[in-house]
RNA sequence: GCCCGCGUGGUGGAAUGGUAGACACAGGGGACUUAAAAUCCCCAGGCCGAAAGGCCGUGCCGGUUCGAGUCCGGCCGCGGGUACCA
């Protein structure tokens, strides 16, 4: 009996499926289609358990679908712009594009010996001028259409190496190089008008059934609707009055002040002639642009001296703040204060000792307002003491509606929907990326670049030795003739964000060579994506922006309307996650470590080079800048790609993290072993034996199970349903010819997770052709139904008994 | 801060509101072997008990229910996102 050798029965089943074409993607009318993607990785160089875990989800599905009879689409590419590539050019030297173009090729050697079901002649990568030209072709048609525009946003601006910094380089504050606090700056910058389609997005979400439940709360969320009462409070002593938007005008009578932001017009104009609100404004300047460095920063104020009138009480003056938690990009960057009844407001006026007018709702009697707000909850009613819109007991909501219609009915106020969702800003201040194919014309303004003249290539000659966009010190890319009036012009050196790349590349899988971004037929074939498989850190802004990016194609014909939803079925999987080994360097600086260079002695975990006492940080999602992963590759090299298919999925449901730890992979090498034994048993018994019921209806239960599991991404439970049917055929009694049989299902049902395996089981056992496109066995129903039935015997709801009894009690 | 998840033996986990711990890993015991590896068999939530059996037990506190790991409320801890990481 030959013992079960990976290395030498893998390349021979790829080459056979490769010789076959059994992955080739073709469009075939007659069958039904099955689109299955899972989110496409960023070329770091090495490939990692997670995108093991994930791809080989998406290989079960991909491959069970083709048994099952579908036209299977399982493409594979590359999201290979951004940052690293910029910093690796930076640190090591060489060129980003050589050194994307090499981890790719890396990449891909690391992934093909998975032996995934994966069509590769339709790769490509984001990168490629082929596929950004295109990009660019798409921009210009979303000019054309309005969806694009340029205004000013703000950005982290490092004042050392003035250049802009992304959230990551921005560390406690300081530029991650420099080490100077960052500032924030205003820039003009280009936006997609995402926002037009807050209410569709948000509408839209009700439909996407395949999709969990979770997300669809997280993007409702995100887009953020809500309504509002929208007026203006008349400054005393005249000037322009200060519109404020406000979802709780219910607490209008507990006004202490009005706040406006830092970036207001008004705090603007102010900082021209006041030194003091200038300095303000510096002040609260600085730090980095995140929703989270905003909302953690110290709550600061500055009186303005400017007064403004109650629009209930001419003769109540409310004095005027300048306040960095009010954003200028919410609403209309002013508030007016509730301290009673919001725990912020109440905050802010305890430091700057302002009025607190005590609370006048409340459950039972007013109260006065201590150290905590009284937050009126919008579906429980609560006393009105205030009768000012005419209420005695409502609920929030009841008492938000009563407001704004009061205030419509008296004319100085409007009912308005607002959307916390803002426009996507997509310039990028950097090389490697999609450059923004418009020309800047002293005569002309800016000027979209002729598609003709289409793609707008990145240049090659460009240094890294500087801070800064490279593209802005290039001496000759930058100088182009306008478009429009052929005179002399510059070219945008902006480059678009990522997310941009990523937002429809599973449409370009479709027609990857087409001449256009999109080929009508083969949209119309195979979109939508049936199964899309990936990361939960994805849920918002990559799942939102794509389906964005889905309409503007629409709008622009690049796409069906019956693709507006480019994702039917969308599955979250669980992170792989490692702990974190951490040193410090000399300024207290984190330093991470690979799990391959830590020593574990009595003490605690150590350097294994210098011995040095390494901090472990608790388990968190593997990433290249916190060192945490573990190489795949060791893994198949030692077992086999079965084994680390098999073990990926088996010991975690696939929507959790799963810890990675080096045991286990031992274990599902064992397993596998044992199976092939198994069959090779059986291949060299005798043909002679009974049949065997109890066999049977074992084998048919595994058929359902396994199919139920895959069905449902119960991969783990299916896997543990294959354990015991192992156990059943290494105990059975029965025959050859009924275990050969039952082994050949059995090869079936794990060919999805260990296809290599299962094709030498079952050219061993006598099956036709290749296993991959072996129709998938069906359970016989008559082989699931059980005689009997056990019931527990609970007494006030503890178990104290069981009773077998027959099912069918004529028997 | 805000939004969204998750929390079950030594470990990974299983369990349509109905026998908690399936299936594995690590561990213990045994068989085979000159020996080891490999393989096969058995044990195993905690506490008490020789056993039969009893009590406790799904992060913590409370609630709904004949019955809660599962549903509801409040905490605690961990993770993801937070618009320039991808």
């Amino acid at each position: 009996m030959s013992r079960y050798s990976p290395a030498d029965v893998e390349p021979k089943w790829q080459a056979a499926w490769a010789d076959a074409g059994t992955f080739t993607a073709t469009r075939d009318e007659s069958r039904p289609k099955y689109y299955v993607l899972e989110m496409f990785p960023y070329p770091s160089g090495r490939i990692h358990m997670g995108h093991v875990r994930n791809y080989t989800m998406g290989d079960v599905i991909a491959r069970y679908k083709i048994s099952t009879g579908h036209s299977v689409l399982h493409p594979m590419g590359w999201d290979a712009f951004g940052m690293p590539a910029e910093n690796a050019a930076i640190e090591r030297g060489g060129h980003p594009k050589d050194w994307t173009y090499g981890n790719i090729a890396d990449m891909r050697d690391q992934m093909k010996p998975l032996g995934l079901s994966i069509d590769w002649t339709r790769e490509f990568a984001t990168c490629d001028p082929e596929y950004y030209g295109q990009q660019q072709s798409m921009f210009i048609d979303f000019m054309e259409r309005g969806l694009v525009y340029r205004k000013n946003a703000t950005v982290n601006w490092d004042p050392v190496d003035m250049t802009v910094l992304a959230n990551e380089q921005v560390i406690d504050g300081k530029g991650w190089r420099s080490d100077a606090p960052v500032e924030r700056r205003e820039l003009t910058q280009w936006f997609f008008k995402i926002s037009d389609f807050s209410e569709e997005l948000l509408e839209a979400i009700d439909g996407l059934d395949g999709w969990p439940a979770k997300v669809k709360l997280m993007q409702s969320n995100w887009i953020g609707k809500s309504r509002g009462l929208q007026f203006a409070f008349e400054r005393v002593g005249g000037g322009d009055p200060i519109e404020v938007y406000t979802t709780r005008p219910d607490t209008l009578m507990g006004a202490s002040f009005v706040g406006i932001s830092p970036d207001h017009p008004l705090a603007k104009e102010l900082a021209e002639t006041n030194a003091d609100v200038a300095a303000f404004r510096t002040e609260v300047a600085k730090g980095g642009t995140t929703e989270e460095a905003l909302e953690k920063a110290e709550k600061l104020g500055f009186d303005t001296g400017l007064t403004v009138k109650h629009p209930l009480n001419p003769d109540w003056e409310l004095p005027v703040w300048i306040a960095n938690f009010i954003l200028m990009d919410y609403g209309t960057g002013a508030i007016f204060a509730c301290p009673a009844h919001d725990q912020r407001d109440l905050d802010f006026c305890r430091k700057y000792d302002l009025p607190v007018i005590d609370t006048f709702l409340a459950l039972d009697d007013p109260a006065p307002v201590g150290a905590e707000a009284f937050v009126p909850p919008k579906s429980e009613k609560v006393r009105w003491v205030d009768h000012f819109a005419g209420l005695d007991v409502a609920t929030g909501e009841e008492a938000i509606d009563a407001t704004i219609a009061f205030a419509e009915a008296a004319g100085w106020g409007k009912g308005v929907t607002q959307y916390r969702l803002r426009d996507w800003g997509l310039s990028r201040q950097r090389y490697w990326g999609c450059p923004i194919p418009v020309v800047h014309c002293d005569t002309c303004g800016v000027v979209p670049e002729r598609k003709e003249n289409l793609p707008v290539r990145l240049p090659d000659d460009v240094s890294f030795d500087q801070p800064g966009n490279p593209l802005d010190r290039h001496p000759t890319w930058c100088e182009v003739p306008c478009p429009s009036c052929g005179k002399p012009a510059k070219r945008e050196t902006d480059t678009m964000d990522t997310f941009v790349d990523s937002s429809w590349y599973f449409a370009r899988f479709t027609a990857p060579h087409a001449e256009t971004p999109t080929n009508a037929e083969d949209a119309a074939y195979w979109m939508n994506v049936d199964q899309y498989i990936g990361g939960i850190e994805h849920a918002i802004l990559h799942l939102l922006y794509s389906r964005f990016f889905a309409r503007a194609m629409h709008i622009c014909g690049h796409l069906p309307a019956s693709a507006i939803e480019p994702f039917d079925a969308l599955f979250t999987q669980g992170m792989v996650t490692h702990e974190i080994y951490v040193t410090r360097d000399e300024r207290d600086r984190p330093v991470y470590h690979l799990p391959e260079h830590i020593e574990w002695h009595e003490s605690g975990a150590r350097l294994g080079e210098s011995g040095a006492p390494v901090e472990v940080i608790p388990s968190a999602k593997m990433s290249k800048s916190k060192k945490n992963v573990v190489d795949p590759v060791n893994i198949i090299e030692a077992y086999g790609a079965d084994t680390a298919r098999w073990f990926v999925l088996s010991d975690s449901p696939p929507e959790r993290d799963v810890e990675w730890t080096a045991s286990g992979a031992e274990a599902a090498y064992k397993h596998l072993s044992r199976v092939y034994r198994i069959a090779s048993d059986i291949a060299e018994a005798p043909q002679a034996g009974a049949g065997d019921d109890d066999l049977l209806r074992a084998m048919h239960k595994a058929i359902h199970d396994v199919t139920m599991g895959v069905e449902s991404f119960g991969f783990n439970a299916a896997i543990a349903k294959l354990y015991g049917f192992t156990n059943t055929l290494a105990k059975t009694k029965a025959g050859r010819d009924t275990r050969a049989q039952a082994m050949r299902v059995m090869a079936q049902l794990m060919a999805p997770v260990t296809p290599h395996l299962s094709e030498e089981i079952w050219s061993m056992l006598g099956g036709e052709r290749l296993i991959a496109n072996a129709p998938w066995p069906v359970a016989d129903e008559s082989y699931l139904v059980e005689d009997t039935v056990t019931l527990p015997i609970q007494v006030n709801g503890k178990r104290r008994s069981e009773l077998t009894v027959a099912k069918d009690l004529d028997k």
